[in-house]
RNA sequence: GGGCAGUUACCCAAGUGGCCAACGGGGACUGACUGUAAAUCAGUUGGCGACACGCCUUCGGAGGUUCGAAUCCUUCACUGCCCA
């Protein structure tokens, strides 16, 4: 139950009672519990935020038990209510198609190719018709929807809440029951798709309502709002190990119990070590993090290559040397400086660039240049800021 | 169907005829500092440029009024509220 959280001891209480039953009963009949998770593939780039529950799901494949991963193609043409971009564009079957595809892909990190079933709801959604849905309907209220946090947000600022958003709900719900789960695994802001609406929908259809396991919520790198792109403070995981360890680098010190609980593989044993480590002193909160970092790294890069991005960022940021790897430009020797930023891609416009000379932000191997309109004296590693070089040579 | 309010740069949000490339906040970027790409402080944040506050593009879309509009008018689109 590592890293869950359903803001209520009794519901916790609850659920655990349940899974644990469940698990004696699934033992008794010889097969194992029935785990998912629904992901909307609305957007194609996931980021460590979206593993959390993949983490969860994990850990269920390695205790032998059968997970799926259920893409929402179906649901994905309403989009997830606690979304706040609520007015995107339906997707059309490609889209979602191939969103699905690389989603599955970049899953497939953390989870287990062979032990994973892939399905996709539009294959019983797609078939409910529209007697179903009422039927399905019937059993909730608009109170229930109005007294959900997100919607009553909204409700009381005055923004648009559409009729079809409180379907996506039931659907989910209807998902839990055409695959008769077990359990399914989401974060605080599917408390109630999974307690409420699932277990509602698979008691009214006949069948043993799923337990919930509800996982906190993974906060972006300012280490206090939730991880998301819109944001701007998410770590992507299609990226490169020294990216993701810098960035992993840059959260607060005081996100760091929440990373390591909802992230790493560690149990919470390591956990323990570590933050005992951390409250007498012997252990120092950057080494802490940098442990941090390299764990996340690793789970998605392997080891050999999150040593790399350790020793990479203690060369750069700690003896602020230049990385190993810096891409090549061959440029002309008339070039001016701007011109060859530019050409490079440093900066985004000569304005910017102009910009960045005058901030002292732009070096030649080490040397601040002051001048934009020069052409460089020597060829060498040309850098921008702290983290962004090219090595430069003369045609 | 009717009435009212709104649509501003990456996001939020000022601005109601010239001093607006557009206040402020967030974010991002640069520098100093440091235990890191943290925190803090300072600066920058449309493009072009012979670097002169000179030119070009931007304030939902399209027209119009005016020497001059993000600001006024017309119209279209979208959103919210109230009434039916």
């Amino acid at each position: 139950m590592q890293g869950t959280e359903y803001g209520d001891e009794a519901l916790k209480q609850a659920m655990k009672t349940e899974l644990k039953q469940r698990l004696l009963e699934a033992e008794k009949e010889h097969r194992p519990l029935r785990i998912y998770c629904g992901f909307d593939p609305r957007k194609a780039d996931l980021h460590l935020g979206h593993t959390v529950p993949m983490n969860k799901l994990r850990q269920f494949q390695d205790c032998g038990h059968e997970v799926t991963f259920l893409i929402g193609n179906f649901t994905s043409l309403i989009g997830d209510p606690s979304d706040k971009d609520i007015l995107r564009p339906q997707l059309t079957p490609e889209e979602v198609a191939e969103n699905g595809r690389t989603y599955a892909e970049q899953a497939f990190r953390i989870l287990d190719p062979k032990k994973t079933i892939i399905r996709y709801n539009a294959e019983w959604l797609s078939k409910l018709s529209f007697a179903d849905l009422i039927k399905l309907a019937s059993n909730f209220t608009v109170q229930q929807f109005l007294t959900r946090e997100n919607f009553k947000l909204r409700w009381e600022k005055g923004d648009a809440i559409y009729l079809h958003e409180t379907f996506y709900s039931i659907m989910q719900g209807y998902d839990a029951y055409a695959m008769r789960s077990d359990v399914q695994v989401g974060g605080t802001d599917q408390l109630f798709n999974i307690v409420t609406a699932a277990r509602k929908v698979m008691t009214y259809m006949g069948e043993k309502p799923n337990i919930a396991i509800i996982l906190g919520i993974l906060p972006g790198t300012d280490g206090v709002v939730k991880m998301s792109k819109s944001l701007g403070n998410h770590i992507p995981i299609n990226t490169n190990a020294e990216d993701m360890f810098g960035k992993v680098m840059s959260i607060p010190d005081s996100a760091m119990p929440t990373y390591s609980r909802l992230i790493t593989r560690w149990t919470p044993a390591d956990i323990k070590v570590i933050e005992d480590g951390l409250k007498d002193g012997s252990l120092h909160p950057r080494d802490a993090k940098m442990k941090l970092a390299r764990e996340v790294t690793a789970s998605f890069y392997g080891e050999s290559e999150a040593d790399q991005a350790q020793d990479a960022f203690i060369r750069l940021f700690q003896k602020h040397d230049v990385p190993d790897e810096v891409p090549e430009t061959i440029i002309s020797r008339d070039q001016s400086l701007l011109d060859i930023l530019v050409a490079c891609q440093l900066v985004g416009s000569r304005s910017d660039g102009r910009r960045m000379v005058e901030q002292k932000g732009v070096k030649l191997d080490g040397v601040v240049l002051t001048d934009g309109k020069e052409p460089l004296q020597h060829e060498g590693v040309l850098q921008v800021g702290k983290r962004h070089f090219v090595r430069v040579k003369f045609a």
